[in-house]
Order: structure tokens, then C-alpha cells, then sequence
RNA sequence: GAUCCCGUAGCUCAGUCGGUAGAGCACUUGACUUUUAAUCAAGGUGUCAUGGGUUCGAGCCCCAUCGGGAUCACCA
């Protein structure tokens, strides 16, 4: 232990002898939040020059000290509270019992630390230099902190000094990091605001919020590598899903107009700023519809939680060095032509061949096993992404990609498919959803064909859900978003990190 | 998985040519009844990520390991 942990493991001590109760049980009443008291506290000043406080003259409230400046007989402190900050004031006079002085001489000089939790009772008022401040007239110790905080202090001019920055420390400590830079909390605000504007979306729409199973027998859905785990007592293997829609689709077999889920997904794949083995998807799914019409729901969708987010209420969103404007409609763009306007290859009329010949001249990493609509999508990502800087939806996928889409209406080849992307990253994937059964369990064989020939991430084939189509599926449209991806968007971050409360981390060296 | 960078006090960081460990904040003691990065006086912080090696001598050079970051690959 540090020698200030030993320190504060003596005040705990102390302030027990003292009949102090460091983790009282009892309710502390809060009326009032520090940001409120700062932003609504007023004064006028008499005529004859005294001051008359117009509110916030009985207040009781509670956070933790976050800095202590003495000043002999009177204290100051600053409590922080999931609003913010305020000044505390505090006399010895006021706090003492008659003569004796050790409350305020012991317990609040020396055996009260950084990072305590306190409850005050007191009034709001104006010190000389002009801060709101609250005059204490009782303050009682709520909980207290035995290990110090990474301390960071701002001055006058708002630069900020010893700043927890360490993102180790950060992540593995998220309510260290969130208690000494509160400000992030905004990031976890904005990402829940994200996410309740878009259920009331789904709700409006009248869409079922539903719940589907996490551990898989069979992980369809995606191409993905599954965390694969064991059931005891079933004595079988089980996958942690990679995707929901199989469950979803089945749930629209049974007769829901539409069903919505935010589902954690599970991937055993590699972990970077833009990856965590888990991450939050919305999907939905809803009957009669196709990809056209979920290009106009994410439209509306997107736009509202970009106005919901922002102060002023607009549509714009700052993304790095781009502003990035969510109001729609936005600009449809097949695949086909996408790639032709970046590249100026045809892909339509290009041979296999090719194309190979392509990626060798442009440097694209590719390999024997991929077909044509691999390679279009190889050059894609080479050379197009980057380029979807404002809400772009990328329609009309090679049919080989898509082995749960519906094939187009009149484009044979292709797929009735869309990806929107922003920012130069994909945030959704929706299409229209393949119903034909027979269609189905085709596309499944060429899954497992491609599993033969040591694809890792090709589905596996769903009997069941190949049963529950050939009960009959109306045609539905479908959309899965990644939330993170999102949040990172809407809060301007740029790592996932940041936007989840705690990444996943390698195991600590030790304690 | 590959490459590069980083790991020194509770936090942020210095540490020269290889010569017995430094600053600010935090902490301890004292002064101060409107301070605010409070100030003033005094005090000591430590398995230099871990384990080896080279050397008379290693925070520094070499090797390995662990953890983190960035770039790449894979992916959402």
C-alpha cells in the first residue's frame, strides 16, 4: 500500500474514534445540483449597498470534495456532483461545538481527503471575487475514498494541468477516469440520448421491441468468427451470436408486423480503435416493406438523432475535419456506378480477369480463391469508402456477397441490398429479405461450399430457419445498424474505446 | 497476427556521456475567517513494467516477457 492509502486508511480509524461513522446507512436528502445553484443563484444589491439572496437559501446537497483550500479559520472546498462543481464555504465558527473545535480543526482539516463523499446543508451566495459558493452550516461525511485521485486542475484561462490522460489507466479505471474528467460523461449522455431517440422512432413506426437468443446453436446471420462456448447439462456446443436476424426474421414468419432488438454482438476477431469483440447492433424488420423504403426510415431516423443531440437542433455534425449533414434525402448510388466514378473501371463488363489485372496496377492485396464479387468489393474498399464522406446509400450488391438478400427485382446478377455509409464508414446494412425457401437453402449449400474450401466465416446452413421460410415469409425489409459506430460518429470520437463504458482489455500484470 | 513507439513518485512528466533518483501537483506538519491552479514556511515520496545479460558500475546499452498506443491485415 502507498503511503497515502496507509494515510487514509488512519483517517478512516480516526474519524471511528471520533464516533464518525465513515459509510453511514441512513438517506441523505439532496434538494439541490451544483449546476443549477452556478447557472440560477441570484442577488440584488439595496440601496444602502448590502446584498439580499433571492434563492437557493436552503439547500442541501451531496458529491464528492474534489479540492480543499484553507484559509485558517474558514475552508473552502470544491464538491463536484453529476452536474458539476460548486464552492463550498465553510467556517469554524459555525461548525464548532461551543469551545471545542475538533470537528472542524480534525475532521474537516486533516481527516477529510480528496475524492470523500459528503453531504452539505447550507445557503447559496456570492463571495467578493464573484463565485457562487454555498455557505455551509452542516456537513456530514457520506462515504469515504481510501485510495487518491489522479487530481486534475484547471486554472483561470481554463488550461488544464496534470490531466488523467493515460488510456490504459482510462479505460481500466472508467470511473476514476469519468469521476477526475467529467466532461466525458457528455460521450455516454449523447450515446444514450442516441439510442432512446431512435426506440421512440421504432415505436412510433409500431415495431415490437424484442429479445432473441444470445447463445446459438447454429451462428448465422453474418460472416463472422463465433465465440464458441458449452451448455453443461445439454452437453452441446453453443455460439455467443454474431447476429440476430435469423431469430428476428423468424419472429416476422410468426406473424409481427415488424420487430426491432438493440442486441449486443459477439465477433472473435482482431481489436482495434474501431473494434471490441462486443458491440451493439439495432436491427429491424418489417413486413411488406423492401430496401426503398428503409432508405427513407433511416433517413428520418438519423436526422432526429442528430437534431436530438445537438443544442441548437440542427442536422450537423462535426466528424474531424468534416461537417457532416444528416438531413436527407441522401444520395443513392449503386455499387456499379460508385466504383466506376472512382476508378472508371466497368465492373459490369469487366472479366474476372480484369479486374485482377486492376488490383495488381493498384496495388490491392488479393488472392486466388476470390471471384468477381469479391474482387468489386475489394476495389470498393480500396478505392471508394474513403470517398463516402456525406450520408451515402450504396445500393445493388453482387448476389454472391449477400446470401440472405433478396435477388433485385430487375438487375439480374444483383441483390436488393444497401449499405449506408458516413464519413467513409459503413454504419448500416439493410436489404430487401430473401423469402424464397428454395432460394434460401441454395444460398446456404454455396455457404457451405465456400466453408469447404476453408472460408471460416461462411454461414452455416439454418435448417430451421430454412423450415420457418418454407412456412412462408411476407417480403420484409431489414436493417441492422452498429451503435457504436454511430456514437462515435454523433459524439466525435474516434476510437470505440471512447464510446463504451469499458473495452474490452488484456488481464492487468497484477494488482 | 506484423511493424514502430511508449512504460520513472498517487497524477503529469524531466532524467545529459552509463557514475548511487528529479520537478509541479497530490501528501505530511505549521500559519492564515471570502480563498479559488489559494498563498507562505518546512518535510519525503520510488521493486525506474518484469526477468535475464553486458559492465567496476545500468532508469539509460543488449535480449526476452507483460501491458498500452499508433499503423497495417481482418472485420461492423
Amino acid at each position: 500500500m502507498t503511503e497515502q492509502e496507509l494515510q487514509r486508511r488512519e483517517s478512516l480509524a480516526k474519524l471511528r474514534e471520533l464516533g464518525i461513522d465513515p459509510y453511514p446507512a441512513e438517506m441523505f436528502d439532496v434538494t439541490a445540483m451544483a449546476a443549477d445553484i452556478v447557472a440560477n443563484y441570484e442577488e440584488e444589491v439595496l440601496d444602502d449597498g448590502t446584498k439580499n439572496r433571492l434563492n437557493y437559501q436552503e439547500v442541501s446537497l451531496a458529491g464528492r470534495v474534489m479540492a480543499t483550500r484553507e484559509a485558517g479559520k474558514a475552508l473552502f472546498m470544491n464538491l463536484q456532483d453529476s452536474s458539476g462543481r460548486i464552492q463550498l464555504y465553510m467556517r469554524r465558527d459555525e461548525l464548532s461545538d461551543g469551545e471545542d473545535h475538533t470537528f472542524f480543526d480534525v475532521v474537516l482539516k486533516k481527516l477529510l481527503d480528496l475524492g470523500d463523499y459528503v453531504g452539505v446543508r447550507g445557503y447559496a451566495f456570492k463571495t467578493k471575487t464573484g463565485e457562487v459558493t454555498v455557505h455551509v452550516l452542516e456537513i456530514r461525511m457520506l462515504a469515504k475514498s481510501l485510495r487518491p485521485l489522479p487530481i486534475v486542475k484547471r486554472d483561470a484561462e481554463g488550461n488544464v494541468h496534470d490531466a488523467f490522460t493515460d488510456p490504459e489507466q482510462r479505460y481500466r479505471m472508467r470511473y476514476v477516469d469519468l469521476t477526475v474528467n467529467p466532461e466525458l460523461r457528455q460521450i455516454f449522455i449523447k450515446r444514450s440520448r442516441m439510442i432512446r431517440t431512435m426506440r421512440e422512432y421504432l415505436d412510433e413506426l409500431g415495431l415490437l421491441e424484442v429479445e432473441t437468443p444470445v447463445l446459438q446453436p447454429i451462428h448465422g446471420g453474418a460472416a463472422a468468427r463465433p465465440f464458441k462456448t458449452h451448455h453443461n447439462t445439454l452437453d452441446m456446443p453453443l455460439y455467443l451470436r454474431i447476429a440476430n436476424e435469423l431469430y428476428l426474421k423468424r419472429l416476422i414468419v410468426a406473424g409481427f408486423d415488424g420487430v426491432y432488438e438493440f442486441a449486443k454482438m459477439f465477433r472473435n476477431e482482431g481489436m482495434d480503435r474501431t473494434h471490441n469483440p462486443e458491440f451493439t447492433a439495432l436491427e429491424f424488420y418489417v413486413a411488406y416493406k423492401d430496401y426503398n423504403w428503409l432508405m427513407g426510415v433511416t433517413e428520418t431516423m438519423l436526422e432526429r438523432v442528430a437534431r436530438a443531440l445537438n443544442e441548437d437542433g440542427s442536422a450537423q455534425v462535426q466528424a474531424g475535419e468534416h461537417l457532416i449533414d444528416f438531413s436527407g434525402p441522401y444520395p443513392r448510388l449503386t455499387m456499379f456506378d460508385a466504383i466506376q466514378k472512382h476508378t472508371g473501371l466497368n465492373v459490369e463488363t469487366a472479366t474476372e480477369e480484369d479486374l485482377r489485372a486492376y488490383c495488381k496496377k493498384a496495388h490491392i492485396e488479393i488472392d486466388n480463391t476470390m471471384g468477381k464479387a469479391k474482387l468489386i468489393d475489394e476495389i470498393f474498399g480500396a478505392k471508394v469508402e474513403d470517398h463516402l464522406i456525406q450520408p451515402t446509400f450504396l445500393i445493388d450488391y453482387p448476389v454472391e456477397m449477400s446470401p440472405l438478400t433478396k435477388k433485385h427485382r430487375s438487375k439480374p446478377g444483383l441483390v436488393e441490398r444497401f449499405e449506408l455509409f458516413v464519413n467513409g464508414k459503413e454504419v448500416a446494412n439493410a436489404y430487401s429479405e430473401l423469402n424464397d425457401p428454395i432460394d434460401q437453402r441454395e444460398r446456404f449449400e454455396e455457404q457451405l461450399q465456400l466453408a469447404a474450401r476453408g472460408d471460416e466465416e461462411a454461414m452455416a446452413m439454418d435448417e430451421d430457419f430454412v423450415r420457418a421460410l418454407e412456412y412462408g415469409m411476407p417480403p420484409t425489409g431489414g436493417i441492422g445498424f452498429g451503435i457504436d459506430r454511430l456514437a462515435m460518429l454523433f459524439t466525435g470520437q474516434t476510437s470505440i474505446q471512447e464510446v463504451l463504458f469499458f473495452p474490452q482489455m488484456r488481464p492487468e500484470a497484477k494488482p
